[in-house]
DNA sequence: GCTGGCACTCGTAAGTCAAGAGTGCCAGGG
DNA sequence: CCCTGGCACTCTTGACTTACGAGTGCCAGC
């Protein structure tokens, strides 16, 4: 293809330096400048005429002429995928991580640990779902009589997660036909998946009395709300003081960003919409939100065992430092995965 | 007193209008725009001279010689004392109020909504405190067998939280004696307030076959934990965006704002030091925290009934539109009082 | 005690200028 | 054919100057 033939190794090289330096400036980089701090081995002038090259490309840019050049997003994007390696961390960073997560309580404090985590770590706004339910499974359904016509319904999921919900029933319910509904309840969910539920349950009415049946169904119908409910994912943000520490573009660029991260909608649909297993980054307009176009987002999935149950990653400029920063996600989210099939 | 000589009507209503105008116009305001837009019926000299004193006397200040007057804090500490009354909110505003909080479904939602209508009403940063449980009362104790050694305990409020813990037994834990423990602890605890039960349980495990013992102390133990740590609070935030609508002072104070409202404990300490039952106002330097210097915090307590389970406010420029933000602040509240009371 | 008038201060905006960074292009050499 | 040194050109940036105007403080007079 064209590109290929037109983007040698020294192009590619010239546009990883430029990558490089500006992430560590924030100021466009000159083509003298590049030369006296890579060795490539060539000149200035040669150096310019890659520069123009790679510019017809796309791949970088200049904001007015005699300035310097600054990686567009689609240079960012080749930067990643093909100019670099996620960076492993430093024995520090990595101590740091099981210090600070080692010391959880429960599922709450492991997230919130792990978004104060991930924001100190790669200097960026940290955003954290919670595990998913949809692939989880029903540990325990609890129902507690609080008046004679009100049920407290807890559930209880194999990620430790706890949900409850007040059920209004049409009728009284005994002691007794609540602790019977509560056994087989939990003799027919108890280690199932959400989605299988509803089904396995669904003639569970007609084995009551009748005058309980309507009770019964209310409670019912209360717990597959939850299970579905519990679809929607909570998500959890920190650092977003971080989002200050770039006074170039202030404030054009941080008020949609702080408005974008308190929808909790397009912060699902920002971790949301990655595939693979790997780390996923998404820079700049490839993003869909559009408040998001100056922001790269990098996140990836975190799960026990080899199953995702959710994911996290960091918003930041695009101008980011992919390397260390994806080292530290990935890094950060295979812990969590470890604590939580630990626990 | 001194001020009391000095301070005649006329000065208090040039104080006044300085406040009124500069909170709309974010302009420091002279002398002739003022006689201009108040009908105060004197000439700008006399205003000048009346500026003069409150100056001497600290509340206004002038940025440079030949600029308008702003408002000190103590400035504004006046205006708010005795120069204004709270507002009462538009019946649009009272609607919105209404149609936003009546859809909540439980607790997490109510707050949840609490803050984001908080946010959108005073356009400025919302913070909702969870409802204290500290004058709470057990509703339930669940405890549910994970495996022969493992406890999941729950625990459940009038408030409608819900508290999960996994407790870990020194010793296998049978079914019988399981049930058993869980009647006696709902037998004691229930209806009681936190403070209470671990006196009244105390005792407990002593009515335990001997090889339970240890047992029932663990669980016991996780329980008053529970108790003592939901006392620290959760907070939630919101709009935090609308900081950015002042470009005036950026990115200077936004950083250290950001920061402090991400500490748990600074924005507890925020809400939480006011005693009496009336809209708090803290001005400027009133606030403990440094970053917050330059930033107002309007704070109430709500509660079903009387009782003031919690507290919520919002964080704003000092130079903030007072009378309207304590209004809204009320009247949120109220209705969330009014709302919780109902549940 | 209020008012009009006046001189003074000082921040802001606009305009000018020089310096420097960076580029594009070209002609020559390997 | 590709690289290189050189050179003219562009354009931003910062410093400096200037003019303007808003706002003040003060004073004499009513």
């Amino acid at each position: 293809m064209r590109e290929e033939r037109r983007l040698d190794d020294r192009k590619l090289a010239v546009l990883r330096a430029i990558v490089q330096d500006y992430v560590g400036t924030e100021e466009p980089v000159g083509s003298k400048a590049l030369v006296e701090r890579h060795n490539l081995g060539v000149s200035s002038a040669t150096v310019r005429n890659d520069m123009a090259i790679l510019e017809e490309e796309g791949y970088i840019h200049q904001p007015h002429t005699s300035a310097g050049r600054v990686p567009t997003d689609k240079g960012y994007r080749l930067f990643v995928d093909r100019l670099t390696e996620v960076k492993p961390l430093s024995t520090a960073e990595r101590r740091a991580i099981t210090n600070f997560l080692d010391h959880a309580l429960d599922l709450d404090d492991v997230v919130a640990r792990t978004v104060r985590l991930l924001a100190q770590l790669t200097r960026q706004v940290a955003v954290v779902q919670y595990p998913s339910l949809t692939r989880s499974t029903v540990r325990h359904v609890e129902l507690v009589a609080l008046t004679p016509t009100r049920v407290m319904l807890v559930l209880i999921t194999d990620t430790g997660r706890v949900e409850q919900r007040l059920v209004d029933c049409p009728s009284q319910v005994g002691e007794a036909m609540l602790a019977d509904l509560r056994s087989r309840l939990n003799a027919r969910a108890a280690g199932r998946r959400f989605a299988e539920v509803p089904t396995l349950l669904q003639d569970l009415p007609e084995s009551f009395a009748h005058q309980d049946r309507a009770a019964v169904t209310t409670v019912l119908s209360t717990l597959f709300e939850a299970l579905v409910e519990q679809t929607e994912e909570r998500v959890v943000l920190g650092g977003t003081a971080n989002l200050t520490r770039f006074p170039h573009d202030f404030p054009l660029t941080i008020a949609p960003v702080l408005e974008a991260l308190e929808e909790q909608v397009v912060l699902l649909r920002l971790l949301g919409e990655t595939g693979d297993p790997g780390v996923m980054v998404r820079i700049g307009h490839e993003n869909a939100y559009e408040g998001l176009n100056s922001t790269s987002v990098v996140s990836v999935g975190y799960g026990s065992g080899d199953e995702t149950v959710a994911k996290l990653g960091v918003v930041g400029p695009t101008r980011m430092d992919y390397p260390g920063t994806m080292g530290a996600v990935r890094a950060v989210a295979r812990y969590v995965g470890q604590i939580l099939a630990a626990s």
